[in-house]
DNA sequence: GTTCGTGCAAACGGTTTGCAACAAT
DNA sequence: ATTGTTGCAAACCGTTTGCACGAAC
């Protein structure tokens, strides 16, 4: 993984501490964290972060395609680092967002359909995570 | 279809105009409407609804199980009145979300999952609907 | 000195809630 | 009389935007 701060400097924006606190939380952790969560993480190491900032450097990044958002539990958007086509599980009991591998799952059928021209999908399943 | 009087009836909750209003639009619809949607519908009818009222109704019928809502657009909550499982697809130009019969696209591999216990998927197409 | 980025606060849009009036029982 | 339902308006929450101050080139 490159350092947040070359990543910024390769997207031709200013790499201040605010940005690079906030890639360099939200490119390396393997959940799907809220703004909110992103926010509070940041404010550890960089305490005059604001909302506003963080929401701009999120959207950012989106479009910068280095991110993704996804609304997968109502309401709140999340932030997923997985640029890659994989799948999503759900827990139902912690909400949290897990991914799932691209070809752990197989789906058939999306190109036979008639009246739709399928450019893109995701199965988004919902369950109990295992303890093992 | 019963008759939307009879449905609410069943819920043991007064059937009110405004009730019945909603009832009848939203689950007779094919479509996938949003609360605002709801509303400007049932106004045809019953001019003095409110929206709060079309939300408590919806949220009332969502609780009772003959209702679905999703968030597949972001921001925006929409209300199905399919309540059997289904696959959706998303028209890129549009927005519109349209019903995919659960048998026409197959999913495999839920079951091997290691980590997971999948108790229920959905496929979330995206792409171009064809004119035919 | 012009541009870019920040923090704050206000605005925004969809949804929920508090409440007083009212209908049903 | 008690309970349930309505419409309105205000509150709410996540997100976006306007703006004046400050830093970088």
């Amino acid at each position: 993984m490159k350092a947040a701060l070359d990543l910024l400097r390769d997207l031709g924006v200013q790499p201040t501490p605010q940005r690079i606190a906030v890639a360099r939380f939200v490119l390396r952790t393997g959940r799907h964290p809220t703004a909110d969560e992103v926010l509070a993480h940041v404010r550890r190491t960089c305490p005059t972060a604001s909302r506003a900032t963080v929401y701009n450097t999120l959207n950012l990044l989106v479009d910068r395609g280095l991110l993704r958002v996804q609304v997968l539990r109502g309401g709140r958007a999340v932030y997923d680092a997985n640029t890659e086509r994989h799948h999503h599980f759900i827990d139902e009991r912690t909400g949290a967002i897990h991914d799932v591998p691209w070809h752990a799952v197989t789906v058939g059928g999306t190109a036979a359909l008639d009246d739709f021209e399928v450019r893109d999908y995701q199965v988004v399943m919902r369950g109990r995570k295992r303890k093992h």
